[in-house]
DNA sequence: CACCATATAGACAGACCTGTATGTACTTGC
DNA sequence: GCAAGTACATACAGGTCTGTCTATATGGTG
């Protein structure tokens, strides 16, 4: 029932997708078209020619595909988070610059000729408050709130006196640029939303720094 | 052929849709049900059944459903620049107060329950560079790049050395700003966002008088 | 070799999709 | 009072959608 590890599946990249199993052939067949069109004009049925499985395979490892779209978002998520951490945990990095790390990990899907912004902002789009998938909308939900945790988790050993706000802040910067990337093919978008972010957090220390909102953090 | 501005249709607001011609209850209808939920998952069949107009009617008035799309989102992209031209050319506001405003014509649509995020980053999400209906996404191209033309004449009196680089970077913060609230409730983000613009105008305006020696954190 | 899990191939049901066709009622201008 | 334009209701064609069903082939293990 729970999504598989993306790193099940790195360990076959490069490899031609008719030598996969099965269920790898349906969600990377699923994860490209859906990303490349919309989920809901991508059908089953081209699903399964273009991944060259039979119907019934289909639905022996999706029961439905409702359930094979979350697993298509958690493994957009699985990869996508693998990608922020591997930036941020670089070594030699201050806390400050690991905050500015997230931008580094946009430059590379930017870059891709095959980027057509974030899956999440798109599955949102197809899968709103109205829908009825619960499974598509928690896994949205989680990424949002994961995604949201993540940043605050590299904000907070800056000790803002109001880290919420920061971390809105980079955020904004961070969905922002995907949107912008998606819409207006700029690169530069990502260097500009660095360096606003680099200015921010560097006003926000100072601020915090003035005496009238010291906070003492032990 | 060209869509008739949304200025005919605030005199009716208000009203009963069954009070309204046929043309604008299938837009109102279709577009309101385009919003909630998404292009692709509303049919023809349902916009008219609750526009309560009839299918001849509908397709004397829009030769296909791309064409109402297209309207749908030249309707929205009205009424939105609307709102920002209102905010921004409020009197007494200084240049770089009018670059702010936009995010004051934020505030009434976070705050309004049926707020469901950007028409446009959804239209991009179900219409993108793969799809086919070049009348759709010419509408959705359009409204990017005016948008992105509307921040470039605010920040232009400020007499930016790079003015580019703060129009993505202000661009960013309200469209990550409109991603935020749809997908966290948060309506704290208006401020944040605010706040975070004025520190990059101010932070700007000094770069550019003066070519001042920023303490680099590396 | 026999067995069994797994995959393939393809037909099918029932619902929904866009767009067209047919015929009728209503309003408006002359 | 009549003609023309407009809107209504409904049936239908041809296609696509998800999901189910049957029947056949294949490959590894006893």
């Amino acid at each position: 029932m729970q999504t598989r590890s993306v790193l099940e599946f790195v360990d076959v990249e490069g490899q031609p997708l008719n030598a996969l199993a099965p269920r790898e052939r349906i969600l990377k067949t699923a994860s490209d078209l859906f990303y490349r069109f919309s989920i809901h004009s991508v059908g089953i049925d081209r699903i399964i020619a273009e991944s060259g499985v039979a119907k019934m395979t289909f639905y022996k490892h999706f029961p439905s595909k409702a359930s094979l779209i979350a697993t298509y978002l958690r493994y957009k998520s699985d990869i996508w988070f693998q990608m922020l951490v591997t930036s941020t945990e670089r070594t030699g990095l201050s806390p400050l610059e690991r905050v500015l790390a997230i931008f580094d990990a946009l430059e590379e899907p930017f870059r891709s000729p095959s980027f057509r912004g974030c899956p999440f902002v798109k599955g949102l789009a197809e899968f709103g408050p109205e829908a009825n998938s619960p499974d598509v909308q928690a896994t949205i939900g989680a990424y949002f709130r994961g995604l949201h945790e993540f940043v605050a988790s590299l904000i907070e050993p800056l000790a803002f006196s109001k880290p919420e706000r920061a971390v809105l802040q980079i955020l904004s910067l961070f969905q922002g640029a995907i949107v912008i990337a998606q819409s207006t093919r700029d690169p530069a978008i990502v260097d500009a939303n660095r360096d606003a972010a680099r200015v921010l957090l560097e006003d926000g220390l100072i601020s915090s720094s003035e005496p009238r909102v010291r906070k003492v953090v032990r």
